[in-house]
DNA sequence: ACATTAATCGAACGTTCGTTTAGGCTTCGG
DNA sequence: CCGAAGCCTAAACGAACGTTCGATTAATGT
């Protein structure tokens, strides 16, 4: 391999490296059941490197948890697949590097602080969104903004956390899908019918 | 002859003590992030008797599943909130004893193969439900009636996951209220009005 | 009364955990 | 050239892990 621009192998990748590795088997494994041994050699690096970088291993999680919120922040929409807007192209990025939205199905159930704020933002966005939908006349009017806006997250960041299940349920899996995909797979056809309709007749 | 001596102590069961303690660390903490010892502390017993009880760790695992799949299948429609009826006396079971329903919530998104089999019992009882449903007028037809039981099932269960983030933003604990608390909740208004009109205006 | 069996404890096993400490290399400014 | 600085490794620490083994106690069958 050439490396001549850093010092000793690729210096800016080692740690980026170190946190891929650990995304992705906090996402496989969960927090609690992943040893610093194991991301270091899935890293490619000495176990120590990890505490010299990240201080501890609960910093490393947080680590973790910022990358993945942080990216997540530039993609809100496309997370908030059954009730907002669709932009393909955006989700490009998530077909290949660290699995973020497995690691972000793991945390919002196991709840770290960086998660909580993060369906905090979107929850709220989501009430502008569906008050812009209000406004054109393509939303039904609420007496509950926030309520509705809320349980509509809650519902597809549910759905998220429980994507092993959807994938045996519906064959559709949430964690690696774009988003047109996604309005053409069970799922979406059954979440279009539901949340156009309702279920009760009236 | 077939079932019991009674010896030590007084232990109505030491056995289901174990299970009971299991079950409220585990959905505390995770699996993971539990010891044998810990468990052991709270149930008041020696680690080693429960190696001696269930074999290993992941047999005390087992066995907590099989235990909460047992009680969930004796109460599945409570379980499913949004999309049945309630039987608010049915759930007063819950109000003490392990957290089972926070037990369940954790494992939903770890994945167990014996939740898994609960959640498709779960779907395919809201089929039959939702079809006796539809026969009697009360609820709209449509062409996918499994992907929809599927998917109000994920929503609720869903919601249940992240019980957390729906006791944070709408103010109600789904693990630890009857079914009439339920539907008078936020969570239960929102969900009414979700289910029942849809969100886009026609 | 005695042998049997189940229930429970106490102590230790070997392993793995997260972390610490010390020190090699490499690169580079003076 | 040299020493400082940064990247990284090697070896080891104490604690906690899941588990094993053997002994002790109490009820049971005969």
């Amino acid at each position: 391999m050439s490396d001549e621009s850093r010092p000793r192998g690729d210096k800016s990748s080692t740690k980026s490296r170190i946190l891929a590795a650990a995304i992705t088997l906090f996402a496989d494994q969960g927090v609690a059941a992943t040893g610093v041994r194991a991301i270091a050699a899935a890293a490619d690096v000495h176990p120590s490197l990890i505490i010299h970088y990240f201080g501890t291993k609960d910093g490393l999680r947080v680590a973790c948890d910022k990358h993945v919120a942080a990216f997540v922040r530039e993609h809100k929409q496309q997370v908030m697949r059954s009730a907002g807007r669709f932009d393909p192209a955006a989700l490009r990025d998530l077909q290949d590097g660290p699995p973020l939205l497995r690691y972000l199905a793991r945390t919002l159930a196991d709840g770290s602080p960086h998660t909580a704020a993060l369906v905090d933002e979107m929850v709220n966005d989501a009430v502008g969104y569906l008050a812009e939908g209000v406004a054109s006349g393509l939303v039904r009017e609420t007496d509950y903004p926030y309520e509705r806006a809320a349980l509509l997250a809650i519902w597809s960041l549910g759905a998220l956390a429980l994507h092993e299940h959807v994938q045996r349920l519906l064959g559709v899996d949430l964690t690696n899908l774009d988003g047109v995909a996604a309005m053409e797979s069970t799922y979406g056809r059954a979440a279009s019918e539901l949340l156009g309709n309702g279920i009760y007749r009236t």
